[in-house]
DNA sequence: CGGTCAAGTCTTGAATACAAGATTGAATAC
DNA sequence: GTATTCAATCTTGTATTCAAGACTTGACCG
């Protein structure tokens, strides 16, 4: 599928924002027509990715302050959500969850093995999620995850952050296991405010990646 | 613009869930190609209205318990964070602000005008959002909105719940006003199952609009 | 030397033609 | 009368061609 292999790229930084991407050139280089390659840039455009300026050009979208605003913005109310329904439902067999969860994600550290690690990251809120009865809220937060994804490719030694990243989860899991809603928010707040430092760092290392501000 | 076009078109239901639409139809009926169809297709799915199964038939989307449910917690927990905030912030002008909005509702209930009450209730959280320093969380409750906004055209006499809303927004109005964080989000979630009770009215006496559950 | 205008090229938008899969219907065999 | 099979038609997917706007580059004129 075009759509994937783009987003894919996208993703990963291979095409840097702003970059401009051409409806001929893509469909070559897929050795298809430029039917499938416009309806792939229609897609990323609906996802935020692509920005298709009409008989201008189409370029790789750039960030801005405000979309990482919004996204912030609903992970956090949804997130926070989420945590308060599960601090009140968590019984037995779900702590036993995050705990594996846990375990899992501390072997990936020790193996330094990054790519499980962000996968398990993944796993422990989707995990929560189902916890709080509400599994399809991760749709949600992993939907906004993307749009900021890329950005934190950008961060420079992401290891340093696994031990801490652990501990927020450690914390947030104790507090939903506990039942004790208030703590189990707070340990959320911290652990999204973690990337808030990450992106100001970002953005005045790559400004060439965001967009102008008005 | 053809996507606004059959927007509207769903969205006040003169195109009923589960009725197939295709391309040349369209086309036909707007006197252009296939292709800008094709292209609206694609942005009405990416929206939630519409279902394209490939190579077989586009209808329009029914609407499902899992969708409902996803945009109902979504708005749910975007809206509470947002009152939260607006309760903390919330200055004398804001507060001048949220009555106008109430007395102008009023003046729309009194004349019946359920246009201009509706244009009213989408003010009101409008200015809750900007009050609350968050602007844009506007822009993800309006998004759900719409995704569940053509089902309540199902709804018989919108006319008798109009007293309630405003009952709703003052009590809002008040809480935020006086800066009671929780009496607000408690309001606020009174105000939204509002909207479960009429759906679960529908869902029994229009169970062909709905998908089926597995 | 500089500015302006025009042509060429690059972009996306739209229209048309063709292809492939799915469904439906009728016709035929049993 | 019923079941099965084949063909016609309807659906969306893809390719190709034409069209229109915007930017670039060159030449020509002041």
């Amino acid at each position: 599928m075009i759509v994937e292999r783009l987003q894919e790229d996208i993703s990963s930084m291979r095409l840097m924002p702003g970059s401009r991407i051409s409806e001929p050139d893509i469909a070559a280089r897929f050795g298809v027509s430029r039917q499938p390659v416009r309806d792939a840039f229609s897609r990323l455009e609906s996802m935020g990715l692509l920005r298709i300026r009409p008989r201008k050009a189409t370029e790789v979208k750039r960030f801005s302050r405000g979309e990482i605003e919004k996204s912030r913005f609903v992970r956090a109310a949804v997130e926070m959500e989420v945590l308060r329904r599960a601090a009140r439902r968590c019984v037995a067999a779900d702590g036993h969850e995050l705990d594996a969860c846990l375990a899992l994600q501390r072997k990936a550290l020790a193996k330094g093995d990054q790519l499980a690690f962000a996968q398990l990251d993944y796993d422990f809120h989707r995990a929560v999620c189902g916890i709080a009865g509400v599994p399809f809220a991760f749709d949600v937060i992993h939907a906004e995850k993307k749009k900021v994804d890329r950005l934190c490719m950008l961060a420079l030694s992401r290891e340093d952050r696994m031990p801490q990243l652990i501990d927020d989860h450690a914390r947030i899991a104790e507090a939903v296991k506990a039942g004790r809603e208030e703590e189990a928010v707070e340990a959320g707040t911290v652990h999204l405010s973690r990337l808030d430092a990450t992106i100001e760092a970002i953005k005045v290392a790559s400004a060439a990646y965001f967009e102008d501000e008005d």
